[in-house]
DNA sequence: TGAACAAACCGTAACGGTTCAGAACACGGT
DNA sequence: ACCGTGTTCTGAACCGTTACGGTTTGTTCA
C-alpha cells in the first residue's frame, strides 16, 4: 500500500468540518456549490481535506442523500464470453458505455452466473435503471429487476409487451437475407443457430423446439427463415437446423460439420451469426468446398471480420443500438409512455453467396 | 411502464414495518438473516412486501451502513473502443467480469472521456476498489482513484511502483518475438506500434517519442525490440517506426502502407498488436506482396482471429490476466504487502513468418 | 438613517438501512 | 419456586451526506 497513512479513522465531512470549525454544510459546498462560499474559505477546505487525506464526499452516502446512483446496471446473457467475444455484442456494449460516458453516469455488470437462480446481486446493485440485452424470456435475473422500482430498457432480446426497447427488426431483416438465398435458386438449406433456449442442445433442432425458443431473436429469424422458404415451395421439416449453445468460432465449425456430415446435399448454409457463419466458412475450407460455387453461406449483424472475409450478411448498427438503449434509459423519469426504438438493417451481399452448383438453376433476379 | 402503480411513496424498510406492526430490524432479518425470526412472521413480512411493491431493502441504504458497495470499478483508455472491439482487451474484460460474478460483486465501467480532465465520475463511483487497465503512467483519473481510500489493482498499462499489478513480462517476450525474426535472417524491419501517448500521432514515431512514451507496454515492447535488433547489429535509428492512435484493424493496413511507401525494402513488419498486424496482412494482399515470402509480419496478443489468420505471434493469457486482476483486488484488505502477478506468455510462430526474400541468408538457427 | 437585499454560513432533519446489546417469553430440569 | 438456556423480537445508535429554511453580516441606496 503506497497510500498515506490515515488517522484511526478514515475523515469525514464532518471531521473535516469539526476541524475546521464550520459547518457541515459549508464543507458540503466547497465541493458541490462552490458559488455558495468564499472563495477563500472554499480554499481552505480543500487544503484542509488534502492534509487529512479526505478524497471528497463519500459516494455512497451521497448517492442515499441524492436519490442517485450515478450508474446503470446491464443485465446480460448468462454467460459473459459471448459478451465480450462476440463483436456485434461489444458494439452494443460500447455504445452504451458511450451513452453513459456522455451522461458521466458508470455502467455496472450485473453479475448473474449461468443457470444462477440467485438474483440477490440484482437486488444489491446500486444503479438508477437497467439495460437488459440478451437474455432469455422467462429469466429470473430480468424479472428481479422489474421489481425494482427503476426504469428498465430492452435491447434485442427479450419481447416484453410495455417496456422500452431496442432493436432491429430482425424479422423483416432475415427476409430480405432469405429471399437472396432464395433468389440464387437454393432450394436445399441448412441453418446454424445460436442458442434457442437455457438447457445446453448442440444438436439438430426439432421444430417444437424452434417454436418454443426463449431466445426470441433466434425466434424470430427461424420464424423469418421458415415463411420465406415454404412461400418459395421448400417444406420447413426438410430444412436441418443445428444448434450451439456456446457462440465462438469454433460452434459454428463443429455445427456445420454435424449438419453437413448428414446433410451433404445442402446448397447453402444459412447462419444466424457471423460468428457462426466464420465457422462454417473455416469448416467448408477443412472440407475442400468452394465458397460460394459449393457451398452459398450466409451470416447476421455485420462485424469487422465478417466483412474483411467477404461474408454476405446482415448489417445492424450494433453501436448505435446500444447508444440508443443508454439515452432512452438516461432520458427516461420524466417519460410516461413507453417507447420503442427499431433500427434499420442492410443486407450485405458478399462473396460468400452465390448460385448452387447443381444443374438446374432457379433464377428469379434479373 | 408496466409496473405496478404505487402509493404516494416507494414502500420503506421502515413503513414495511410499520404496517406489520413489528420493528424495522425484524424486516431487515426478514432478508438478511432467516434464523432470527420465527418461519411464520418471515412469510407474513415477504407477503405485505410483495402486496407494497416492496423490492427488499435499498442497496445505496444498505451499503452505506455495510461499507460495502458490492461493485468493483473498472477505470480503463480514455476510447472506449478500444476495449470492446480488441478481443485481447476484451477477453480481459471477460476476466474480470467472471471474477466479480465469481464473488457476486458488480464491475462497474468508470466513466473518463477523451482528454477529460474531469475526474468527478471517479469520485462518484460507489466501489470496493479499482481495476486500472490500460491508461497512461500519468493519467488523472488513476490518480484520482488512488485518493481514494480503496484498494487498486493495475493490469499492464500504468506502471507505478508499490501497487498491485497484474501483466505479462512484455519486454522478455517480445525479445522472444524479436529473436524469432532476427533468426530467420531480417535485417530490414519496420514497427507499427500502438498510441504512444494521449496526444496524437499517426505518423513515424522519433526515437525521443518512443522514449517517452506515457504507455508503459508500447515503450516497454519498443525498447525490448530495440536492444534485441541493436544486438543483432542492427542500428535502431535506422528501423522506422509508425505509430497510431486508434487501434482498429484499418489503422493497422494505413500504418503499413504509410511505412511501406517510404520503405519499401523492409523485409518484416513487427506489430505490436495482432489487430495492427491483421491490417498489415490486408494491406500486403492488397499490395501483391506474399506473406511470408515476399513480407514477414508478426503480430502480439494471440487473438483468435490471429490464430484463424496463421499470423506469428506472442500469446498471452488474456482470460486469466483479468481474472487474476480481479481475485486480486477482491482478495485485498487483509494483505499488507502490494502484490505482483507476471503471466507466462507464448511465442506461437505462424505463417506469416520466414526468412527474407533478399539473396543473403542470415540463418543462425539449427 | 434605516429599509432592502445579497452574500456567506449554519442547524436540523432526513435518506433507508444494519447492528448490537438486551427484553420478554417459553420450556425443561432440579 | 428457581435457574439456565434458547428463541424471538425490539430500541437506539450509527453510516456520511445533502436539502431546506433559516440567521448573520455587510453593502447599497432612497
Amino acid at each position: 500500500m503506497n497510500r498515506p497513512m490515515r488517522s484511526r479513522r478514515q475523515a469525514t465531512l464532518a471531521s473535516l468540518a469539526a476541524e475546521l470549525g464550520v459547518s457541515r454544510t459549508t464543507v458540503s459546498n466547497a465541493y458541490n456549490r462552490p458559488d455558495q462560499l468564499s472563495p477563500e474559505l472554499r480554499k481552505r477546505v480543500l487544503e484542509t481535506a488534502k492534509r487529512l487525506g479526505y478524497a471528497g464526499p463519500d459516494p455512497v452516502a451521497r448517492s442515499l442523500r441524492t436519490r442517485r446512483a450515478g450508474a446503470v446496471g446491464l443485465l446480460l446473457t448468462e454467460n459473459l464470453s459471448y459478451a465480450f467475444r462476440d463483436p456485434a455484442a461489444g458494439g452494443v456494449l460500447e455504445g452504451l458505455a458511450l451513452a453513459c460516458e456522455d451522461a458521466g453516469v458508470g455502467l455496472t455488470l450485473v453479475p448473474g452466473g449461468p443457470g444462477n437462480e440467485d438474483v440477490a446481486a440484482v437486488h444489491r446493485a446500486g444503479v438508477d435503471g437497467f439495460v437488459v440485452y440478451s437474455v432469455p424470456d422467462d429469466d429470473p435475473h430480468l424479472e428481479a429487476a422489474l421489481q425494482r422500482p427503476v426504469p428498465t430498457v430492452i435491447v434485442d432480446q427479450p419481447q416484453l409487451d410495455g417496456l422500452d426497447r431496442v432493436g432491429p427488426d430482425d424479422e423483416a431483416a432475415t427476409v430480405d437475407l432469405a429471399n437472396h438465398v432464395v433468389g440464387l435458386g437454393h432450394r436445399q438449406v441448412g441453418v446454424l443457430c445460436m442458442r434457442l433456449s437455457s438447457d445446453r442442445n448442440d444438436d439438430f433442432a426439432s421444430q417444437y423446439r424452434q417454436q418454443d425458443a426463449h431466445y426470441h431473436v433466434q425466434r424470430a429469424r427461424l420464424a423469418a427463415l421458415q415463411r420465406t422458404f415454404e412461400a418459395a415451395g421448400v417444406p420447413w421439416d426438410s430444412v436441418p437446423v443445428v444448434e450451439r449453445f456456446d457462440h465462438h468460432v469454433d460452434d459454428g465449425a463443429s455445427a456445420a460439420r454435424q449438419l453437413l456430415d448428414k446433410h451433404p446435399r445442402v446448397t447453402a448454409l444459412i447462419c444466424t451469426s457471423d460468428i457462426l457463419a466464420l465457422g462454417a466458412l473455416a469448416e467448408a475450407g477443412r472440407r475442400g468446398l468452394r465458397v460460394p460455387a459449393d457451398l452459398t453461406i450466409t451470416g447476421f449483424d455485420g462485424i469487422g471480420e465478417a466483412t474483411r472475409a467477404g461474408l454476405t450478411t446482415v448489417h445492424q448498427p450494433v453501436l448505435e443500438k446500444g447508444k440508443a438503449a443508454g439515452q432512452l434509459l438516461l432520458g427516461a423519469g420524466d417519460r410516461v409512455a413507453s417507447k420503442v426504438i427499431t433500427l434499420p438493417t442492410e443486407l450485405r451481399v458478399g462473396t460468400t453467396s452465390g448460385p448452387p452448383r447443381t444443374a438446374e438453376q432457379h433464377w428469379f433476379g434479373p
